[in-house]
DNA sequence: ATAGACCTTAGAGCATACTCTAAGGCAACC
DNA sequence: GGTTGCCTTAGAGTATGCTCTAAGGTCTAT
């Protein structure tokens, strides 16, 4: 019934490598041995994994997430911490995509210019002009003879 | 009218220390140095670290902004390039903003169980759940004891 | 009983992106 | 001319998260 580490490995897209090293850096504590030593990870331990993963795919740091599960392993009287934990990830992750998604809008005006039927004419104006200012400023011109 | 690295790292929220840094991997070619050897950021300069500086924000790798930069200095002959360089990385982004989101939901879900009035209840069926897994699998059960 | 595929650990190595230190040059003011 | 504050470089150090190697134990089938 439990996986080895490879089939764990293999069900969860982690690495054998990266699994040892969520154990090793207290993420896996959940996870039992069996006589031989080896790791036998269980379907709860696979959920409580996935939750691992989520978090990790959502940018939260390995420190963090070990704190998160040692409230797991501490019972549900730590629901309030856990509330809190996750609270403040996901307002943090929110955050990140805003920011990112008004960063996305610049690009998305660079590629707008890049995409203009006129492009490399508009292209070479930004380049004379960034090429004016350092004339102006009596500057070697890395952009001289550009075109 | 050109701006010290101190001013510039002022202006933009880099520190000194990571201007200089883009500078040796070759992110600021274009970056002009005074009679002293001092770097001096115009305000066309300015504004190609912000376009930097955003690539960044969404998580362009340095070794491809610098690809980028360096179909900039090659001029208005390689709009093509620049173009296909920033849709794969909108592309990737817009990629990336959506697996967050969908990772967002399921933290979601579990946060939504934590915020439950039976939140303690629910946790604690779990937990048992997780702890027969163990029983049943004849396995050292890390959960057992805990409420 | 030996080959092969699996597992274990400790610890080294690597990639990325900074971050800082050391040693020293330049420029302005007292 | 000395102090102060800015700048320069090379290169070392840090943080994070893997990724891999070496040495060795276990299990299964022939």
């Amino acid at each position: 019934m439990p996986y080895s580490i490879k089939a764990a490995a293999a069900r969860c897209g982690l690495s054998e490598y990266t699994l040892r090293y969520y154990d090793k850096a207290g993420l896996l504590p959940f996870v039992a041995r069996d006589a031989s030593g080896y790791r036998a990870f269980t379907d709860g331990d696979m959920a409580l994994l996935h939750t691992i993963i989520c978090l990790k795919n959502t940018g939260m740091r390995i420190d963090d997430i070990r704190t998160y599960i040692q409230y797991v392993m501490a019972g549900s009287s730590t629901v309030a911490e856990r509330r809190a934990l996750l609270q403040k990830h996901r307002e943090a992750v929110a955050a990140k995509q805003r920011a990112i998604a008004e960063n996305l809008k610049e690009i998305d005006y660079k590629l707008a210019l890049y995409e203009d039927p006129q492009a490399a004419q508009l292209v070479a104006r930004e380049l004379a002009a960034a090429s004016q200012d350092k004339q102006a400023a009596n500057l070697p011109d890395a952009f001289a003879g550009i075109h």
